[in-house]
DNA sequence: TTGACGTGACACCAAATGGTGTCATATAAT
DNA sequence: ATTATATGACACCATTTGGTGTCACGTCAA
């Protein structure tokens, strides 16, 4: 949860399914640390933890406004994923196949696990 | 490090480096835990066990040659990476161009962090 | 000015992670 | 038959991680 030096990668930063989905949630929207707090099972402190980690690995930014901070996507990191995904392209052998997908966009929108609904569950209160 | 009823998912399993350049590696050829343990300054065991997690999440597929257990990459549940990446397409405006170079192959090979070179130090013996 | 609200910064915790060593067992090689 | 290899399975450990509570401070609203 350190901050400071180490630096989190995008790796580990999705590794997590809590920030995953606050990444799809952020990149809706933006959004202030208590209400996506709203959102999950867990303490406003938690969720803090995992914005600074999401922001340490440059997968969202923020600004203040007022008294509260907005937090937002900053999807060009995720470029570095693909980066690397695209290594193992060379295994798949129906890669136009994927292609045209890739494409059309055909996929909708949510899948490969992560779902965007909303838990709303008493937060065990923070203060 | 337990293998049983959790399971590993890709996400969880793609977050360390050395599993990484473990893939990367299995993308090439067919190893045996021996082999690789070669290229970490890490033990076996804990080589071992980087497999294990590897296997869970569906990565690499194992099968044994004599006395040895010889591992090998499963490339297709990167696509289920490749699936959750494709939502975030929406935020890139500049689709096309990547396509060029998704298409192309253009971007060499390594990249992303992680190399593939051997790291070869002694490994402290684990036996 | 007086509170209530929204956060950041700490201190603290239990569980998960990444490693290490040792032992037992199956397979190859002499 | 005997010995050296290649691993899997454990037991054990220090750190890291994901969470919780508490407190202090700046900002908005009465």
């Amino acid at each position: 949860m350190d901050a400071s030096a180490p630096k989190y990668d995008v790796f580990q930063a999705i590794a997590d399914p809590t920030r995953r989905t606050m990444l799809k949630m952020l990149g809706e929207k933006e959004l202030s640390v208590t209400q996506i707090c709203g959102h999950f099972p867990i303490t406003r402190t938690a969720v803090s933890k995992h914005l600074h980690i999401l922001t340490d690995a440059g997968l969202v930014r923020h600004h203040k406004a007022g008294r509260e901070t907005r937090y937002q996507l900053q999807p060009e990191k995720l470029l570095e994923l693909r980066k690397w995904l695209n290594y193992f392209e060379q295994y798949w052998e129906n890669k136009l196949a994927m292609l045209k997908h890739f494409v059309e966009q055909e996929d909708g929108s949510d899948s490969a696990g992560q779902e965007l609904r909303l838990i709303d569950q008493e937060p065990k209160r923070d203060r």
